[in-house]
RNA sequence: CGGUGAGUAGCGCAGCCUGGUAGCGCACCUGCCUUGGGAGCAGGGGGUCGCUGGUUCGAUUCCAGUCUCACCGACCA
């Protein structure tokens, strides 16, 4: 490809809109161009990244016996309403009418409409186990697309959907994904970690997380420095921690506390650490149903978890006068002694061994000390509803601590079970001929932003260091002075074939720019290696080639440059 | 959805307070010069100042409305 006739519209200065270098490199490097919010074009460079990643992700499902097929876009009311989800979904799902006025959806996913065709079409056991997977566009109303493509309103996604007699054909259907999803983001050379995942909107039994390590991640994971557990902070369980030096029940004591209305205020006041206060949160559902939950002082509450735990499908922090009612006291004097209305209190399980805590008295500018439970306060439920923090115990082996990390989200697989498959009536006759629902999976992977994470992970101050599976193009070759030079431009025009015929992307730099300009494009715009062609070290039969990531220069003739480009290339290709 | 801020040339910004219909840097075009890390000189093209309305002899500037965008927040008792 000649640079002189592509289109790699550069940027010098630094957009002042774009937060995370992933996403303002992707614009410096003229890979993308923002249409509207969280809404891009993929320019030439960009959609070369993107397809380099589709194919991997293609062979690799492939690879497992998965099938492509594509779906549409815009889907009808009807099927979402049949899942239940056209009220659960919320505001993400785009919705609009037709000339007719019926009600229709821009895609933010596909299992209805694939549980749809497969109801249609499978009807025996003999037809599975069988996973249809598309890569295609979505659309997702998020509230705050930011980050470029790593969090956009229009997104490629990659997402498979398996089917299978039972839960156990299921379970191996499962395995089969995470392994392919193993291979597809080591191929890309991607510092990456599976983990264990709340499943969300999507819903079903149990799901992982790929997640690139990164700084900019938007999700913290906890990994055991142990063994090989790992999980999304949403869904890490806490292990229980060990307990302090057992002292006897003191004397509940009332303590003015005027005005001291955070745990940290309270604690600093009583001269007290805030691991030995407790913290008293007010939970509601839309339906006006309030929960109290406690957790220690010092920790925070997982939302998540309660929800979960509550089997709630929503859940907000209960308004003042919601709180009021129930316990009779302002926010920041909440505690379960003396409670207004019976409401179930539910404690974190650290709470089990905590004794002689600081809580608030429920009413204002008052907290109690020693307060314990069972004596002063009754809990309902002791549960996990606590975050955990870096540091915590392993809650599977016996000595590991958890590490904490920050991730981009790239992957994610999830048991569906029969959830849609019941809602939908998605049956197939087994060989007694009975009827029985259908098991399934799904599996999704986020491929602009998979490649928005590659770039996240992998740049430096002078721009992308793609990883040469998903670079746009292998190698760069700049000619150096070749509008005027007629022999670097032969030579360089001869190197360009020799390259090309033998299977390598080659971007051949014959702009009419001085060399400065040139290189700075090429770094910026992140190809792994550049072959340099100039006059001098032309006249004594040699070539430069620089290695992107590493900055090593190797002076080298012609063909020696060949063949290592070739071996590098083929090298990085064949990683897995 | 709440808070804050911003919309002036393709990009980044100034001008606005103290109304008199626009300017800088980069990019772009032409020429000369230069050619191993975003050169220099000279000349040039490009803007209904987000949109609608109001005040005024006159509005990019003042006022009202509206749209768009960005950042922050929505783990706090």
């Amino acid at each position: 490809m000649r640079y002189s006739r592509y289109f790699i519209p550069t940027v010098k200065e630094t957009p002042s809109d774009a937060e995370v270098v992933s996403h303002q490199l992707m614009l410096r490097a003229g890979m993308i161009r923002k249409l509207a919010a969280g809404i891009y074009n993929y320019l030439p460079l960009g959609l070369r990244s993107i397809r380099k990643f589709e194919n991997i992700v293609r062979e690799e499902m492939n690879r497992a016996e998965a099938i492509e097929m594509l779906m549409p876009g815009v889907q009808p009311a009807e099927l979402w309403q049949e899942s239940g989800r056209w009220t659960f979904y919320g505001k993400e799902l785009l919705r609009f009418k037709d000339r007719k006025d019926a009600e229709f959806c821009m895609g933010p996913t596909h299992e209805e409409v694939i549980t749809d065709m497969v109801r249609r079409e499978i009807k025996s056991y003999r037809q599975m186990p069988v996973n249809f997977y598309q890569i295609q566009t979505k659309f997702r109303d998020e509230i705050r697309p930011r980050f470029g493509l790593m969090r956009g309103r229009e997104f490629i996604m990659k997402d498979a959907y398996s089917f299978d007699v039972d839960s156990s054909a299921a379970d191996s259907s499962y395995d089969r994904m995470y392994q392919a999803y193993m291979r597809i983001f080591t191929r890309c050379g991607l510092n990456f970690r599976a983990v264990e995942a709340d499943t969300g909107s999507i819903g079903g039994s149990s799901s992982h997380e790929f997640m690139v390590l990164a700084e900019s991640g938007e999700d913290a994971i906890v990994s055991c420095n142990a063994c090989s557990y790992a999980a999304n902070v949403e869904k890490a369980e806490s292990a229980q921690l060990p307990v302090g030096t057992e002292t006897g029940l003191l004397q509940l004591q009332e303590i003015a506390t005027p005005e001291m209305k955070t745990i940290a205020d309270v604690a600093a006041f009583l001269g007290v650490a805030t691991e030995t206060t407790v913290k008293t949160l007010v939970y509601a559902h839309e339906n006006g149903e309030i929960v109290m939950a406690l957790v220690r002082g010092d920790h925070e509450l997982n939302e998540i978890k309660l929800k979960n735990h509550l089997g709630w499908d929503d859940i907000q922090m209960a308004s003042e006068e919601q709180i009021r009612s129930c316990t009779g006291s302002p926010i920041g004097f909440l505690g379960p002694c003396d409670l207004k209305q019976k409401i179930k209190v539910i404690a974190d399980n650290v709470l089990k061994n905590m004794v002689n805590v600081v809580i608030g008295a429920n009413q204002k500018d008052l907290h109690f000390t020693n307060a314990n439970c069972g004596r002063d306060f009754t809990v309902d439920i002791f549960t996990d509803i606590r975050s955990v923090v870096a540091g915590d115990p392993c809650p599977r082996c016996a000595d590991g601590k958890l590490e904490m990390w920050r991730g981009i989200e790239v992957g994610h697989v999830f048991k569906l079970g029969t959830k849609y498959s019941k809602a939908l009536s998605a049956t197939y006759l087994d060989p007694d001929g009975k009827e029985q629902v259908i098991f399934m999976g799904c599996y999704g992977i986020g491929i602009g932003r998979t490649v928005a994470a590659a770039i996240e992970q992998n740049h430096d101050e002078n721009g992308i260091i793609f990883p040469i599976p998903i670079a746009p193009f292998h190698c760069s070759l700049v000619a150096i002075n070749n509008t005027k030079d007629a022999v670097v431009m032969a030579a360089s025009e001869d190197i360009c074939k020799q390259l090309e015929n033998v299977g390598i992307e080659v971007l051949f730099d014959d702009r009419d720019e001085r060399p400065g300009v040139k290189f700075k494009d090429n770094d910026l715009i992140g190809i792994p290696l550049r072959l340099v062609v100039g006059s001098k070290s032309l006249a004594e039969g040699k070539v430069e080639l620089k290695i992107r990531a590493t900055g090593e220069v190797h002076t080298l003739s012609i063909s020696d440059a060949v063949s290592m480009i070739q071996q590098l290339v083929k090298g990085a290709l064949e990683r897995d």
